[in-house]
DNA sequence: TAAACAAGTTGCCTTATGGCAATTTAAAGT
DNA sequence: ACTTTAAATTGCCATAAGGCAACTTGTTTA
């Protein structure tokens, strides 16, 4: 993409800030913003049948966030987008997401391009609970986001593996013996 | 959608049937079609890294049938779509759906809304990974595809299901004890 | 800095699932 | 109909993960 192209896209975006803690999303309310994320870290997540809250993603700079369900529908949104630590974004709203999709070829592209990444990174998801054990799981997590294992509580990153944090922890303990 | 409209999306959609066994699309080729399910079972499946297919997902009538990243992308498929029976489609090339989507923009809001269910499919998959157990997500599968679990041989249902073919007929022999 | 609370660890035991081998049942091909 | 092959079942034992309770460590906050 060309600078002035770069340039004109991110007159439409706004630089803010958020704190720890904060729920960007929240369930039942509708996305009025999509993010792209230039530090810190969010998790997706929903409550389940039981009560429980399942972490279903992890969104550390530099990724691009949005519930496309709720943002592109404009409809509650079914999720919960959290920030795990302070967080520097730049948004941009339904309307000026609306505008550039409608005059920005790139931004098109760009678009169907994200679409795709994420289609991709459910799939693996998907096959990864089918042939990793969660011990695999959390090793490939360290190899390719290493900052989540860093920052993220324990019993957070055990509930998006798929395990207790009972397990993780005898799971962390067997790691350090090598 | 009107009936006009239907008619008209209707002649650039081609009557065809395939065997049971055929491979409608292959990894490592371009997906050249679309496909709507009239009648019969398809699978899709991925090699994983210890040579073990894995079922991702099932279609059966009446549903939409094609893999994004290919047909859109026109690039070579990651993934295997298998006939589990006899089948008849309607078909619709990447030319005739380009067509569709740029002059009936009741195509285009359907192809978004199909977007949309594939993506609240695929994150409940997820979800039932992480709070279902193997027999209840049987269970569940029973429940929304009897079909399924009629005509689709056991060791594929496990494979979907995420456990050995072992595991699965245990499950089975236990659910008839009530 | 004390007190309160959340996060993480660990021992003990239970349960779900895996993996192999042997066997039975069903399906396909000639 | 007979033979061959594939699919499904089952006994036996191994392993991964769950669940509870007790305990330790680390973080807030008054």
């Amino acid at each position: 993409m060309s600078d002035e192209k770069a340039d004109l896209i991110s007159t439409y975006f706004k630089n803010e800030t958020f704190h720890k803690g904060t729920l960007v999303i929240k369930e039942g309310k509708t996305s009025k913003k999509s993010y792209f994320l230039e530090s810190g870290i969010i998790r997706c997540y929903i409550i389940d049948l039981n009560g429980y809250e399942v972490t279903t993603r992890f969104f550390s700079a530099p990724d691009f966030l949005n519930d496309y369900l709720s943002f592109f529908d404009q409809k509650p949104s079914e999720e919960n987008y959290e920030l795990i630590t302070d967080c520097v974004v730049y948004s941009i709203n339904y309307d000026n997401m609306q505008h550039c999709f409608h005059n920005i070829p790139e931004f098109r592209e760009w678009g169907r391009m994200l679409l795709t990444l994420n289609y991709t990174y459910v799939n693996k998801r998907i096959i990864s609970f089918h042939k990793e054990t969660a011990q695999e799981r959390y090793l490939n997590l360290m190899k390719n986001n290493p900052e989540i294992i860093e920052k993220v509580p324990l019993h957070i990153i055990a509930s998006y593996l798929g395990i207790t944090k009972y397990s993780l922890s005898r799971i962390r303990k067997e790691i350090e013996m090598f």
